[in-house]
This record gives C-alpha cells, structure tokens and sequence, in this order.
DNA sequence: TTAGATGCAAATGTTTTGCAGGGCT
DNA sequence: AGCCCTGCAAAACATTTGCATCTAA
C-alpha cells in the first residue's frame, strides 16, 4: 500500500487535524471533493457507484455536515436550484465562476473584494468577516459552440 | 381613493409594462417587496396574514416565480438554508451585506467589482455577463450588544 | 368570452432524524 | 470498552403540479 499515499495521507492527516475520526466514508467523500469541482449528494454518490464504492444518502448527508462544520468543506447554494452543494475548502479564499451555457463551475484565485470592507465599515458600519463572490458568465467552449 | 396611490400606481405600472395581468396576489407581493428586505414564501404568507390578506402558498410561490421570470423580482437562496428569498429587483445593481449576529439582510449600492472582468478574460477566458457579491458580517447593533 | 390566475390537495424531491448495529480510537 | 459512525426506513420540509373554479382583459 505504499502507491498514491500522498493523496490518502494528506486526506487523513487533514481530518485528525480536526479530531475527526478517520472513518471510510470521509477519506472517500473528501478525497473525491480534493479533485472535483462543487457537487450535490446525489452527485457523489452517483460518482461513488462509478468506483464500485457504496454510501447511503443519509451518511453522505451527515458526513458533508461534518466536514463543513470543521471547515473542511463549504457548503453553497450557487445555482438556487435549491440543491446543495459541497466543495472543497482550500487554505485560501476562492470564489467561483458559473458558466450559463454548460453550468460548470470554476473556481477562481483572484478575488476584487480588495480594500472593500473599509467603505463597508466607513459607509454602512458594517465589519465585515468573509465574503462570497459568484460569477457568471461564459467559458470558452459555450462561446465557441454558440457562435 | 387618493391616498398613497402613488406605491399603488407604480406597482401596477411595472406590471403592465411588462404585459402581466394585475391581480391581486401580484399587487400585494410585490407591493410588500418594494418596501422590504428580501423574503421567503413563508414570511410572506405571515406578513399578509398580519395584515388580513390571506392568499394560498403555491399563489405566493408561482406568483414570485413569475414575478422573477419577468424581472421584477431576484431569487436568490443567500443564506444557505434551502430555502429561497425574492427580492424586489431595483433597476441598478445590488449587493448584499448578511449580518452574522441577526440575519439581516441589508441591500448595499456599492460595486467591488470594477475592472475585474477584464482579468477574468485573460486569465481564465471567461465572458462575465453578471455577478453576485454577498458580504458576511456583523452590523453595529449586533457588534454592541455582543460586547 | 377566454386565456390565464387562484385555491386546494396530492405529489415530488431534498434533507433530516430515530434507532439498531458496527467500526474507530 | 465506549463513543461515535453508518445504514435503513420513516419523517419533515420546501416546492411543484393537477384540476376545478374564478377573474382580469
């Protein structure tokens, strides 16, 4: 068991960080979100079935709770297709950008907030902790294909 | 019947102009929009039955579905809960700031956004056509009385 | 008059929960 | 061993839909 260990490890070493039990269904739940981009429950079980692995609804429910709580995931509701999503949560910040042709999501480093939160303290007295960001748009394939 | 016409009126007017018959389920939704912060279908059912008005919940939800197909309203599911919101849709663009501490939801008229398109094109070869800022934080009431 | 809006009740789909059994530390 | 995790089934919840009735244009 010695192959790929550098993804299973840094999967298990982020978990006992957080005093999580290393259980299966959260080395394989993380371990799939590490490479993927946002997914529903029902998307990852699905993807779950593609490997021949088996979870039920209810423990991939439960489990993307968890790691959410424990900062490991972020839990969003991009489309407002009322279903939640579950993504990976990197050190830094990320935001996202949605494509309206295909409806993938890519995930973006830069981010425009900038000194924003000092005219948010100024102006409306507000102190900000954290913000979200979503952008939508086109990506190049959909333009290629719809031109 | 000359008082306060002038909410009336204009709430009408936007109907009309965007051929949609004016009943009265439309009149008091989005009468209620324009003066508050956004709403879930559940707070707007409570909010007409305090004022003796009573329409059915799948009314007040195909009627913010309608209102929003037609742009006069924004759906959005900000908070992550599951359950949608409908906002009254100014003509300009709107950000929100969420309030850590009560949930308020305050519409915010500043734009962090600038250039960024423009970066968003090169790096990534994204067409943005719009976007979505939420800024999570605590306003001056909660920040005092968390003190 | 007639297309479209409404109310009611039933259906749908997602998410949550209770409980018994099993796995991790 | 002890506590937490998991699976299953049932429950809870938001939202949608079918259909008969009513209403605005």
């Amino acid at each position: 068991m010695q192959t790929d260990c550098g993804e299973e490890s840094s999967v298990e070493t982020k978990l006992s960080e957080k005093h999580l039990k290393i259980t299966k269904a959260r080395k394989l739940i993380l371990g799939m979100l590490t490479q993927a981009s946002p997914k529903t429950v029902d998307e990852l079980a699905s993807m779950l079935g593609a490997n021949g692995e088996k979870l039920s609804l209810s423990t991939i429910y439960r489990t993307c709770e968890t790691l959410s709580a424990n900062g490991l995931l972020l839990k969003t509701n991009l489309t407002d297709d009322g279903i939640a999503r579950y993504e990976y949560l990197k050190s830094g910040h990320v935001h996202h950008a949605i494509c309206l042709g295909c409806g993938r999501i890519i995930p973006i480093d830069d981010c425009p907030f900038g000194q924003f939160d000092r005219l948010m303290q100024s102006k409306y007295d507000f102190a900000v902790s954290s913000h979200r960001i979503e952008i939508y748009g086109y990506c190049r394939e959909c333009r290629r294909r719809l031109k």
